[in-house]
DNA sequence: CTGCCTGATGTCAGTTGCTGTCATCAACTA
DNA sequence: TAGTTGATGACAGCAACTGACATCAGGCAG
């Protein structure tokens, strides 16, 4: 087993972090000009790569923004499989998807940001969408284990991923960031009061 | 006011509905080869125009599959609009669909496939979540316009949209094709029982 | 110490989706 | 009969992506 040594007085190859150099220039150049007007040379090129490498990192364009989701939809999964038992399943996806929303306040405001710049753009909100259907499915899979049969699992996956988008739609949309969480809470008590049978 | 006049007997300088010819190659040729292997030039060549005729018509190559879709969500809408003023929100929502349901068994076969085409493409997938998503913005309205107020309208109309892709994608995986108003009732009930709150 | 190997990057050529611009010309209109 | 219009073709060009091969610092085996 070998162990990996940083040398930091000779030179090396190439600069450090490339990945993540290409992921700052990408968030600052469709902060300063809008997603669909700067292209994956302008990227690489403030980055000090090339447009390849760009692709070797991110499959897409548009992935830069996304890429750091699937620690959130670990998070998300690992709450509600963690959750207690007696929990029903709706409340037992509420709890992952509060802590994802106690997560997201806590970076700060590049969430926000990204919001608005998704907003902006049709092409990122088809991503968006997209990945958020992947996280349901995901959610539905860790019901599945709790033992929620399938559609039912699925359903309330679906809702709660609904509940969450509207949620931090609220939330981007107030001039100063409110409480996530707390909006997670409010949305599934609507939602109860909406389907409630009359 | 002048009439229309189709003459029959003598040359036209081109064949007629270039956009209907258009429509139907890129369907067969999507079934045939799938949607990803198959070029825009192909589209057209086979319906006998050029390529930059085929982005006259549609707006890219996806467009082809959704162009019908807004004969579906103007009928859905006036569906909600229409219902009787006692139908609490949720339910006047489930009227709209279970209208589509029905009209979309009607088409046939057609449906099914193309379902199955865009359960095989990603590109595909997400431009028919971003539809969806449009959707849900219209049904939004619509309750809005019958005095229901904003957080219970969008996430009414959101989870209803939820409920509908459940039992579209459920309807698309039977063997034989059942009742899809039926499963949308079903999957309605689902989701009562689910957040019930104990 | 030497020489091979590996992995991250560069280079380059090519495909495809999509757009702008201008030409063409049958059918309609005045 | 002359002018206009609208659907199409022709063509050039950009940007997103991909495949194939070259390069070479750093690590590793001998």
């Amino acid at each position: 087993m070998s162990v990996a040594v940083i040398n930091y007085d000779q030179p090396m190859r190439w600069e450090p972090d490339s990945r993540g150099r290409l992921e700052q220039a990408a968030i600052s150049l469709y902060g300063e000009r809008g997603f669909e007007n700067t292209t994956v040379a302008e990227i690489a090129s403030r980055a000090g790569l090339t447009e390849r490498t760009f692709f070797r990192h991110f499959a897409d364009k548009r992935e830069v923004l996304f890429a750091g989701g699937l620690l959130l939809q670990e998070l998300i999964v690992s709450e509600v499989s963690g959750a207690p038992d007696s929990l029903p399943p709706v409340d037992a996806v509420a709890v992952g998807l509060e802590a994802a929303g106690a997560a997201i306040q806590e970076r700060g405001d590049y969430p926000r940001q990204r919001q608005r710049m998704i907003a902006a753009s049709a092409e990122l909100q088809e991503r968006e969408l997209i990945k958020l259907a992947a996280l349901a499915a995901r959610l539905a899979e860790a019901l599945r284990e709790r033992g929620v049969d399938d559609p039912a699992a699925s359903l309330t996956a679906e809702v709660g991923i609904a509940v969450f988008r509207i949620a931090v739609e609220r939330w981007n949309e107030e001039d100063e960031p409110g409480d996530l969480p707390q909006l997670i809470r409010d949305s599934l008590d609507q939602l109860r009061a909406v389907t409630a049978g009359r």
